[in-house]
RNA sequence: GGGCGCUUAGCUCAGUUGGUAGAGCACUUGCUCGACAAGCAAGGGGUCACUGGUUCAAGUCCAGUAGCGCCCACCA
């Protein structure tokens, strides 16, 4: 057996020094390894961080939730399972490192695709790290061993395999689309990459020459330099005021070119000139119109926003410059009719920020409508369900009205697409396959995979899918998804789709989404602005647990987070709070191993059957919040028992029960027998204590509990504490709210009446005998805690002639201040109590003046009421004879 | 254009079966008394955005208004 060591923990509390011990402890220990127990499972995923760079603070909110439940499970008795890992982060990951080339004058293209992607498997090392070591001392109990990378060579077999798979089913296909470009970036996007900022612009009016007459017909654009690649104009076909030109040619001003007028049911009669122009290969709306009417797509700028050849005099001009001298050109001919202002929402490219191009390119993408229908009816059949359940609109919304997903990007990083080309353009053979095919002259697609495109395998290609294995066996589905509900298209949808699509089954069975860190701005803390605080410096300033505590006490469930760095003394000063109590526990209690004591032969004291009582309702409600995901409730009830009646009630009542090592010799056996109580109670709830927090803050916690004999038992690894119900005892709960009122009383009135502190006082209590009975057997835990001298119980009903008085649950108490104080103090102060008071009353009465109330409420509520009043009279009398006997006397 | 959220103490926010308003920080006063000044004790501070409705009773339910924020949309 390990003896205590009430030496270990020592003054003052210190993170750093032993927050370094105990993960290695655990891990080689194999804490964080799943191990059957019996009971089903638990299992999660981590939302695999970007490779990018650093973590930011929403992450560890994020990651100490996840370990927070995890933790707890464990404890619980699951088999728990905490699957760690990191995403490429393909377009995210190409441009960091892109960004870091270009301040060496490197660029990608300076190295080739190998070189370069070698480049970013060296940045991957680093900054993957980097993720791992914040991770790791957060504390965070995942199991090392099975830790994937979506671009590991088993997790990028399960990508290809799916893309083969989608293919086959016709699911996936090729072809020319008006997609999200970055001009920048040099890639398509996906809609959900695509940022919509309110913008103000402008709209401007246009006249169109008509072939063969003197008319014209005016269009309105946002984006006139999109008109040097029109080929057509379309009305609606219900707009009188344009049929006759249906049909007619208009002559496309600057370009001189015949393009036809048409009707089309897409335009809005009552927008803008309700005519429009048509421009097939930079407008989707035009696109299908084109596709429509048979109208050629011509497109005008290159993949980086230049006017091409198709530009005329414009070629070469950024499409912003062109825009600018489209508009001198047509204004200087006299087309252009007028110009309005007008808001609209302009698409930026969610990574660099650039205005987005509509753009007609040859792209790969997924139909999603069959891939969505079993998702949502997942969701409507309750299998998938959501925390907060608003979220589980918005998810039904983007389902229902899901677009195909355009999956290729033009990058060098991330998952190459497993396609090859043979032959020449038009008659070209194409064969999908992760390997080359047998024979000659076949060229790899050059583009990548969307990210997403692996993400969203995650809860299954993790575990080792498409092989069968035995992990993919047991620990599918996942027990529950937490993550941002920034990603909720991006991810969480898409992984519900991948889980039924390819495993038959959805991923997990709940969401639950965080809060959304933001600075003391409001902004949402990201790496790209730079305004996350650094983790690690956070837990070297604060430690690891203080870091947790606070973000899970903090987090609001379903709201976003006003996060300030100075909030995190809340959890550094519980933290200290702990390790103090469990140091005066520990030292109160020497090496007896407390765990050897029987309950049943101990004799509790009301001070004691109250405060198992009150662990009892701290267990109860710490284990329904952690139930129901309200997290921030967890910590707050686990928070205030520790501190506010274990710490501040408790320990004080038990410490003159202790006494001193050089006063036992003078302890009676009855003395050293209450001495023993009162040291298993303190180690017990302690215990308990050390048991609710360990999933909040495991280093601490895990400390403390070492410091007491456990033969080498972990706490990580000990049983959470099973409710007892024979601790609820609702006659100790009452008793001490009596006691600690009158207490709370007693040092209301030294302090109004400017008694100094250190002066110990006489003190009269008058009440009914019960009462005076209870304030005898507690005598002794009072005496201290008020800071009072003597004690008399007022059996007689007799009262001190000159005293400042208060009333608790209808008892008084009297403070003797003849000779003390000035009495004026204590007669404005009984002023102000009494006028409190007959406000109370006044409005107690009114209530149960009130017939409506009295038929109508429910009877414990009218009895309640009822006690109410009795108790505000009684007590309002007895402070009006306390003003009477202060009258009388002159100060 | 559609949807959602928020508006409670100086600040940041809790408050889920409707029944006498809470926390942390900040503030005031007093405390080196053998766990803890990262602490202890006692306090001050709120017409719970506004209007109306339901109810015996509304921060809590309903409707509307205003401000702030977010998401979605083929806003030429």
């Amino acid at each position: 057996m390990r003896p205590a060591q009430p030496d270990a923990l020592s003054q003052p509390y210190d993170p750093a020094r032993i927050e370094g011990r105990w993960y290695a402890e655990w891990e080689g220990r194999g804490v964080f390894k799943p191990k059957q127990t019996g009971k089903p499972p638990f299992v999660i995923m981590i939302p695999p961080p970007n490779v990018t760079g650093s973590l930011t603070m929403g992450h560890v909110l994020g990651e100490s939730l996840r370990d927070l439940i995890v933790r707890w499970q464990r404890m619980e008795g699951r088999e728990t399972l905490w699957v760690p890992g990191m995403d490429h982060a393909g377009i995210a990951t190409q441009n960091a490192v892109e960004k870091a080339l270009r301040e060496k004058g490197v660029s990608r293209h300076d190295l080739g695709r190998d070189g370069f992607v070698r480049e970013v498997w060296a940045w991957k090392e680093q900054y993957g790290g980097l993720i791992l070591r914040q991770l790791r001392r957060l504390g965070i109990s995942a199991d090392w061993d099975r830790e994937r990378f979506t671009l590991d060579e088993r997790y990028s077999a399960a990508v290809m395999l799916v893309f083969q798979k989608l293919h086959e089913k016709g699911l996936i296909y090729r072809g020319h689309r008006i997609v999200n470009w970055c001009p920048r970036c040099q890639t398509a996007l996906s809609d959900e990459e695509v940022d919509h900022v309110e913008t103000d612009g402008h709209l401007w009016f246009i006249r169109y020459p008509i072939k063969g007459t003197e008319k014209t017909i005016t269009v309105a654009t946002t984006r006139p330099e999109t008109m040097l690649g029109d080929t057509g104009v379309a009305v609606s076909p219900k707009d009188r005021r344009y049929q006759h030109l249906v049909g007619k040619v208009a002559v496309l001003p600057l370009m001189r070119r015949e393009i036809p007028i048409v009707a089309d049911e897409l335009v809005d009669p009552k927008f803008g000139t309700g005519a429009v122009k048509i421009t097939p290969a930079h407008d989707p709306n035009d696109f299908v119109m084109g596709e429509r009417h048979d109208l050629p797509k011509m497109v005008v700028m290159d993949e980086r926003g230049v006017m091409n050849d198709n530009a005329g005099d414009f070629r070469g001009l950024d499409r912003f410059a062109a825009r600018e001298r489209v508009i001198e050109a047509l204004s200087d001919a006299g087309y252009l009719e007028k110009v309005e202002p007008h808001k609209h929402s302009v698409g930026h490219c969610e990574r660099c920020g650039t205005i987005i191009e509509p753009y007609l390119s040859l792209q790969w993408f997924v139909k999603m409508k069959p891939l969505a229908a079993p998702a949502i009816e997942a969701a409507k059949k309750g299998q998938v369900k959501f925390y907060p359940t608003r979220w589980r609109k918005v998810y039904m919304h983007w389902m229902e009205n899901i677009r195909d997903w355009c999956i290729s990007r033009q990058l060098w990083w991330g998952h190459r697409i497993p396609v090859w080309y043979r032959g020449p353009q038009g008659s070209q053979e194409m064969v999908v396959s992760p390997e080359r095919p047998e024979g000659e002259g076949w060229t790899q697609d050059e583009d990548v995979l969307d990210t997403w495109f692996s993400s969203w395998l995650w809860p299954f290609a993790t575990l080792g899918w498409p092989e069968k294995t035995q992990d993919l066996e047991r620990f599918y589905p996942n027990s529950l998804m937490v993550t941002g509900s920034d990603i909720i298209f991006f991810w969480v949808a898409r992984m519900i789709m991948a889980g039924h699509e390819f495993m038959g089954t959805g991923p997990f069975p709940h969401v639950f989404f965080t809060s959304i860190i933001r600075d003391a701005e409001g902004r949402k803390m990201s790496k790209s602005l730079g305004n996350s605080p650094d983790p690690l410096a956070m837990m070297d300033r604060f430690g690891a647990d203080a870091v947790r505590f606070t973000m899970i006490y903090l987090t609001p469930t379903g709201q976003d987070l006003l996060f300030d760095e100075k909030r995190v003394e809340t959890g550094k000063f519980f933290a200290n709070k702990v390790w103090n109590a469990a140091r005066l526990v520990t030292l109160r209690i020497g090496d007896e191993d407390m765990g050897k004591i029987k309950e049943s032969q101990l004799k509790l004291t009301l001070a004691d059957r109250w405060i198992l009582s009150r662990f009892a309702h701290a267990l109860k409600n710490t284990t329904r919040f952690l139930k129901t995901y309200r997290f921030n409730e967890a910590a707050n009830t686990v928070y205030h028992f520790t501190w506010n009646e274990y710490c501040d009630w408790y320990l004080e009542m038990a410490k003159p029960r202790w006494g001193y090592e050089d006063t036992v010799e003078s302890m009676t056996p009855e003395q050293l027998e209450d001495r023993r109580t009162a040291r298993w109670v303190a180690w017990r709830v302690l215990d308990g204590i050390l048991r609710l927090l360990h999933p909040f803050m495991p280093f601490v916690t895990e400390e403390i509990w070492q410091a007491l004999p456990h033969d080498g038992e972990l706490l990580a690894t000990a049983t959470w504490p099973r409710s007892k119900s024979a601790w609820t005892d609702a006659e100790a709960e009452h008793q001490v709210a009596f006691l600690q009122q009158l207490v709370v009383a007693v040092r209301n009135l030294r302090v109004e009446n400017g008694l100094p502190v250190g002066k110990q006082v006489p003190v009269t209590v008058r009440g009914t005998p019960e009462q005076l009975d209870l304030v005898e057997r507690l005598a002794d835990q009072i005496r201290p805690l008020a800071k009072i001298a003597s004690l008399t119980l007022s059996r007689d009903g007799s009262r001190p002639a000159v005293a400042a008085s208060a009333v608790v649950m209808g008892a008084e108490i009297f403070l003797p201040l003849e000779g003390l104080v000035d009495l004026d103090e204590e007669r404005a102060r009984l002023a102000r109590e009494a006028a409190r008071l007959l406000g109370d009353l006044e409005n107690s009465k009114k209530k149960l003046r009130n017939r409506d109330f009295l038929d109508k409420a429910r009877p414990d509520v009218v009895e309640k009421e009822r006690a109410r009043l009795t108790s505000l009279e009684e007590t309002l009398d007895k402070l009006k004879k306390a003003q009477e006997s202060l009258r009388a006397v002159s100060s």
